[in-house]
DNA sequence: CAAAAAATGTAGCTATAGTTACAAATTAAA
DNA sequence: TTTAATTTGTAACTATAGCTACATTTTTTG
């Protein structure tokens, strides 16, 4: 078909897909931090090893992303010593947690068996937003 | 805390996240064809500007993107020729449309405001198992 | 306390996905 | 039909996130 030929491309949807890329980066370190807090509080404290066991990468992978989360000041690190969160991490690894749970939840509701809404979750939550975390609520509430 | 005082670590739940991890390949091809599919259903085709416009991307992550669906087998270009899907691809966007529309429609039943429900739904769709699939489909039935 | 084991760190590779800058081909217009 | 505009392609760079292989440090154990 010739270009001259064709309609102009409508109004580009690119906003939401632009947003969906970004979250991405902000995805590993909302997983890294939810786990430092959670192996935190099981373990009293957080080493590589165990993160790397529990999100399934190498210690390698644990390693070089740690030092991008140092970076942005969601961790403190010594070099073969514990990991740390700050504060700011702290406070994104309770929100993380809370929005998890409430996904987590709010699957079950509709019936979802209890592995793969935990699958699930996993994958949703980091897309959930406010407005639609405040609607998964509501609905929970109202059983 | 020395490490032999430290209680051995859980039961490693890697798996959620590998497999959150594994879908993001995924996504990218899903994003893909469902735009090619539906350029070419307004357009009578796609070509590489309108996916870029629409993706928001230059042409040039369009363009390489397309060589990895090409060798998939997502997807048939020529150079300087408008993309076409092969059957795989337009199967696959079917499934992906559907279910983007089922995700987004489930969204707004819970009051999500529309927009809100558009840009949540292009994150989320990504990660919705087929069993949460059928139990967004079965709560918008039953209204 | 010395040796073995475990944990951590580093070097260097891959793949994906984004970018800018520039080149080549095609299409549109003067 | 030649020129200008648009589109497409390529080169070369960045960042993230995965890996194996190997080095170093710390911890445990004989």
């Amino acid at each position: 078909m010739p270009r001259s030929t064709r309609k102009p491309a409508a109004t580009p949807p690119a906003e939401k897909f632009r947003r969906s890329r970004r979250d991405r980066a902000a995805e590993t370190a909302q997983d890294y931090v939810e786990a430092i807090a959670d192996l935190s509080a099981a373990l009293g404290e957080a080493r590589v090893v165990d993160l790397a066991r529990r999100l399934g990468v190498t210690h390698v992978t644990v390693n070089r992303t740690l030092a991008r989360l140092k970076k942005i000041g969601f961790v403190n690190t010594l070099p073969y010593r514990a990991i740390f969160l700050t504060d700011a991490g702290r406070t994104l690894a309770a929100e993380c947690k809370l929005r998890h749970e409430t996904v987590t939840a709010f699957l079950r509701s509709l019936g979802v068996p209890e592995k793969v809404a935990e699958l699930d979750a996993e994958g949703i939550e980091h897309h959930v937003s406010p407005e639609t975390l405040v609607a998964f609520e509501k609905k929970l509430k109202r059983r």
